[in-house]
DNA sequence: GCGATGTGAC
DNA sequence: GTCACATCGC
């Protein structure tokens, strides 16, 4: 028996609206510690990683584990129909095939309940280890909402640059080339218009906007996003989701390939080629860095996910993580 | 001659506006008493009704009766030149085949006119008798509007149940199931927001949720939408023209038939069917409850309706309505 | 004709 | 920041 009963009801309908483009199918994993969910995007590019603690309900009670298999899609539709102040329970039985959405008005003249479907999804939980990173920037969300959709506007790809005086976006494109640069900035009264560097080492990663600006959709759950880098790990892209957890995209680096130079000059005519600026960018499947993240040993996996069908990244078990930062000169933040 | 002059223009014009995605053409009815207009939508399901009487004019002169056809979209393409705040005046000859609408600015510093070539539409009018109904629900128009579009991304038709303790709104489809409950609630201080339930007895009647959708398009005219329900009647969806009137929405319920229970199976393959639950419904066309309506004498139809092409409805004069409540299980309200 | 997205007003 | 209206795309 499950009974999650959320005073705001609106979290969650943002919540999925913020998974739903990038995922079609998940497992809704459900303990006494949480809600949780993990799922890669529909092209094994992308990771995503949902936790609602327990605390933040009004209500929980969750006698035994249990992973719901939902269509997010179908998920959202139905927490469509919930307003934003309605009151919103999840219920499940242990043995149904289906689980219910309740809203309550706040008056409690209105009760409406959902029931959807089941499915059974193969998924594999990963323990994903909390990773040191070179550097993490953290920054107004819609701030950086906005970078992404002007950049990709330019280009398809952004390499993101961290110094310790800021964080700078860059994209080129047929039609030209784009920096923004976000200096560092405590912003003491307005907290929520900080711009905040955390930094070991100045780190530049290049990433797909068309991923990022999926990641984003997540904009209305929180008024900062924090962004943390490493030459040889996906990027985390993290939102808070107000006093109960957050929603984590993962995005692995495009790599350096030299061997593809010619695509590479077809597609950037104008390019200015450095030296030892390697231009081709592949994107790599995040399956490839599987070896960079333990299983985690408390959670049972139900089954193996289903391969990418790009065959050079099937044996990436023993492919190393190309050296980004060697790739790529870091680039000055002025 | 035909002389009217509302000084509230912005209800012409929303009173178009719901009206021109449901019907096409129709002929307004100018006598003494108002201006009204009856119409059955293109596909001859539902029937519209509206009434603006003349004592809401600031001025009304109808010398003789007239029968104004008009298309109802360009009619309203000329009604949206009208400023909300404008005086609308209406102009007719006796003997002209166009009509003339004048906007007046408020402080009469701009005034338009416009002239629509008039149509010759059959059509046929029906006196429709103040009926009984098992149970009349009188809610917040954006409520009810709010719960069909919601069920509509579920399902193709809507339930509506009524209890002495609410009205309750239930649909299925594909995805799942949704039962949506509205308590009484008299709501002194704020009567638009009360819902309001007069019930003689319990009714549950099914209805194509892409009407009731249409029917919404008036909620801009009225704070509060009435639903009466009778198990062998059309429903009756009215909102009041400030003052002035109303506008009143019907459509047939939707028949049950047991001869189609296979087709049922197959879409819905997870129903949990119920002793004397008949689960195939029909769009019954409002034509063939014809003999529920009888002709109002004091009007004189100028030619008779096509007929709907479904040939099952042809030779509805002797086909009794079936008996919905029988059919369906009257659900509880909690 | 319906749904989704973006813009403007409260 | 939220809600409603209008416009554009499917």
């Amino acid at each position: 028996m499950l009974e999650l009963r959320l005073v705001q009801g609106g979290l969650l309908k943002k919540v999925l609206e913020s998974l739903k483009d990038l995922v079609n199918d998940a497992n809704f994993d459900c303990s006494a510690s949480g809600f949780s969910l993990q799922a890669m995007d529909s092209s094994h590019v992308a990771l995503v990683a949902l936790l609602l603690r327990s605390e933040g309900f009004e209500h929980y009670r969750c006698d035994r584990n249990l992973s719901l298999g939902m269509n997010l899609n179908n998920m959202a539709k139905m927490l469509k129909c919930a307003a934003n102040d309605d009151i919103v329970t999840i219920k499940a039985d242990d043995a149904s095939d289906s689980v219910t959405f309740m809203f309550e008005s706040p008056n409690q003249d209105k009760i409406a309940d959902f029931e959807m479907k089941l499915m059974d999804i193969d998924s594999e939980h990963l323990g994903i280890p909390e990773a040191e990173f070179q550097a993490i920037v953290r920054m107004p969300s819609a701030e950086f909402a906005r970078i992404c959709k002007d950049l990709s506007t330019i280009g398809d790809t952004v390499v993101i640059s961290v110094t310790k005086e800021g964080v700078k976006f860059s994209t080129r494109g047929d039609i030209g080339t784009a920096n923004i640069v976000c200096r560092q900035n405590p912003s003491i009264d307005k907290p929520e218009e900080a711009t905040i560097i955390e930094m070991e080492e100045p780190v530049s990663l290049t990433f797909a906007l068309r991923y990022m600006n999926s990641f984003t959709k997540a904009t209305p759950l929180a008024n900062q996003v924090t962004i943390s880098l490493s030459a040889d790990l996906p990027v985390v892209v993290e939102y808070r989701v107000a006093e109960m957890g957050y929603i984590r995209f993962y995005l692995a680096p495009k790599i350096e390939e030299e061997e593809h130079m010619e695509a590479q000059m077809e597609s950037r005519p104008q390019a200015e080629i450095k030296p030892k600026t390697k231009l081709k960018t592949e994107t790599q499947p995040i399956d490839d860095i599987k070896p960079k993240i333990e299983h985690n040993t408390d959670t049972k996996p139900k089954s193996v996910v289903k391969k990418p069908k790009e065959e050079n990244g099937a044996n990436g078990e023993s492919k190393p993580q190309v050296d980004t930062k060697a790739a790529i000169e870091v680039m000055d933040v002025e």
